[in-house]
DNA sequence: CATTATACTTAGCAACACTAAATAGTGATA
DNA sequence: TATCACTATTTAGTGTTGCTAAGTATAATG
């Protein structure tokens, strides 16, 4: 199984990810990492390159915001975020297009299987 | 809703929706084009800077193959497209690799309407 | 003091879908 | 026959995204 096609699986929906796992609790970048590898799989090991950025990016256009705590036991300062009001609506739209196609994507699946069995 | 996760949500999804479509049928660019802008309205409009690429990367890589039919009434000549052996298993490999992923993002969503309702 | 674990940063890259425009053949219509 | 509409394909250039790979910095542990 080709690892390009997880790559490309992930575009868009490791934003929606990421706004759920914020949505569920204020977190910080390294707590997000360590639950994706823990609990996901399938989404491959996520990297701090492409975690921070989405954070910058989401709190850049106002879906998320950061708040900065002192340096915990054994470790660097910690910059939790938290959804916004905004995060909140776009993330609520998210689930329900990601359901849509989802739905679409399936059709096609099946289609095919209907045929080809 | 933002124009811009639709786009990326594609990624990589498209490649599989158009091996699932040839994989029906033996089938030619255009002919998918206004398939998809029929009956996938979830997916946007699919424009031909998009299909067709995607069609030239599935033949490089073997998963498809060409056979061209002379000028049919009322049309230009027209390159059908069918599955090879290789393209077949590569396609029920990323259907199985689809579900698996679409059920772990699911799970995060789920796990956020959990918390958030 | 070196090591380990935590936590964040960032420059450069590859892949993909899209924009936008072009080419070319066919049939109909005036 | 000139023009239009429809069919069908091609392709150069762009923006977004996730990944690679390397770095900085703090604090506990031995």
């Amino acid at each position: 199984m080709d690892n390009r096609y997880l790559q490309q699986f992930k575009k868009g929906s490791l934003e929606m990810i990421l706004l759920s796992i914020i949505g569920r609790d204020e977190t910080y970048g390294y707590e997000i990492i360590t639950e994706l590898n823990r609990s996901a799989a399938v989404l491959g090991s996520a990297k701090e390159g492409t975690v921070y950025p989405i954070l910058y990016r989401l709190q850049e256009g106002g879906l998320i915001l950061c708040r900065i705590a002192p340096a915990a036991a054994n470790g660097g300062s910690k910059k939790y975020y938290s959804l916004t009001e905004k995060g909140r609506e776009v993330l609520n739209e998210l689930i329900d297009f990601w359901a849509d196609y989802a739905a679409c994507v399936d059709g096609f699946l099946t289609a095919y299987e209907e045929v080809s069995k």
